[in-house]
DNA sequence: ACTTCTCTCTACCAATTGGTAGAGGACCGT
DNA sequence: ACGGTCCTCTACCAATTGGTAGAGAGAAGT
């Protein structure tokens, strides 16, 4: 077996969830996508809430990777943030769905918010020490590293809802946008 | 009556399907915030989905109203795109609601985006023109028009995903955020 | 007084929802 | 051969879903 099944429903549940939303997605309709029966994920899984919160857990940990990673090599200023920045955009193009999720997430009614923070919250406080340090050195633009590390974050955000946009607004070459915005991004931050 | 029922039921629903979203919002949890029965909806709307075009309908209006009454000032070059960025800021930080239906609205899956476009393409190739000939008459910084304006577009979002961002993050004074985020903005424009 | 129109309601429906109970097969070590 | 564990299934359920049919109240026009 190439795949285990609980691994193959969280990959179709990250597919559904960040496309089509929690709630609009049945769980009749995840097991039909996967050819299996609804009580098979329900073996794998207490609830339909549950696997949510396990497709959170693991986008979370994927993404955490990427800074654990990233960090690990030991690159220091703004190449260092060029290259997270490059990796992140990376994912963000080549797994819409996992922006999707987050959207998913982030939005005013969610419950599993909290979840999602409580994976990112040490990277967010790490990134943040870090940008403060660039910036008392004086390698960096000095600004507030919250309000900073918030623009960045919507900004990738933003890459994955844009795609939609652009197609309704007829603007054809959707992968230049993102490129674009990327290095709009990272001069900015010089 | 102050307000017709119809009206009350596209304000019931924009601030529902803007928080929850709208395969999450059933007509009778729709009409029990509304004291009334969801069979009165029904008589408004011929079905669930009438009610989120009609929703997306007079949203977009509204925001394309804000784009029509600053044109007419007939304010030009930079001050005029500063005017309207503050506009709709301040719509999005007054009516959050109303940038989660967007949200709602641009999702991979959304049926209703082409509903959306519709009212605002027409603003939408204004806007490119007016940055255009702002550019050539070099009285703005040159790039690409387009790009710029889904720049503008997804920063504005961005806010308002921003916000439960910040609380879950700690961060605490979150209009504070905003304002600085509109400043920065513009500055970039300039 | 009668009809007509507008509006909100009760009663009801078939389909779908998330979830439970438990059967049965495949594979395991004994 | 046998009991146990792992996995996927069929059968079923109560609750909720969006939607239909039509009653009834009220106001307005005639």
């Amino acid at each position: 077996m190439a795949e285990s099944t609980r691994e193959r429903i969280l990959d179709a549940a990250l597919r559904a969830y960040g496309t089509d939303g929690f709630a609009a997605t049945s769980l009749d309709a995840l097991a039909a996508d996967l050819g299996i029966r609804k009580q098979t994920i329900l073996y794998y899984f207490p609830s339909k809430h549950a696997v949510f919160e396990a497709v959170v857990d693991r986008a979370a940990s994927d993404l955490v990777k990427v800074f654990e990673e990233e960090a690990a090599r030991g690159i220091d200023g703004l190449d260092q943030v060029e290259a997270i920045v490059k990796r992140v955009f990376r994912l963000a193009v080549r797994q819409p769905q996992l922006l999707g999720l987050i959207r998913e997430v982030t939005r005013p009614g969610s419950l599993s918010i909290d979840r999602l923070s409580a994976h990112t919250a040490p990277i967010f406080d790490r990134a943040r020490d870090f940008l403060q340090r660039e910036m008392d050195a004086g390698r960096m633009r000095p600004s507030d590293p919250e309000m900073l590390l918030l623009s960045l974050y919507s900004t990738v955000v933003g890459v994955a809802t844009e795609l939609e946009v652009q197609r309704a607004m007829g603007i054809s070459d959707s992968l230049r946008g993102a490129v674009a915005r990327r290095q709009e991004l990272i001069r900015f931050l010089r």
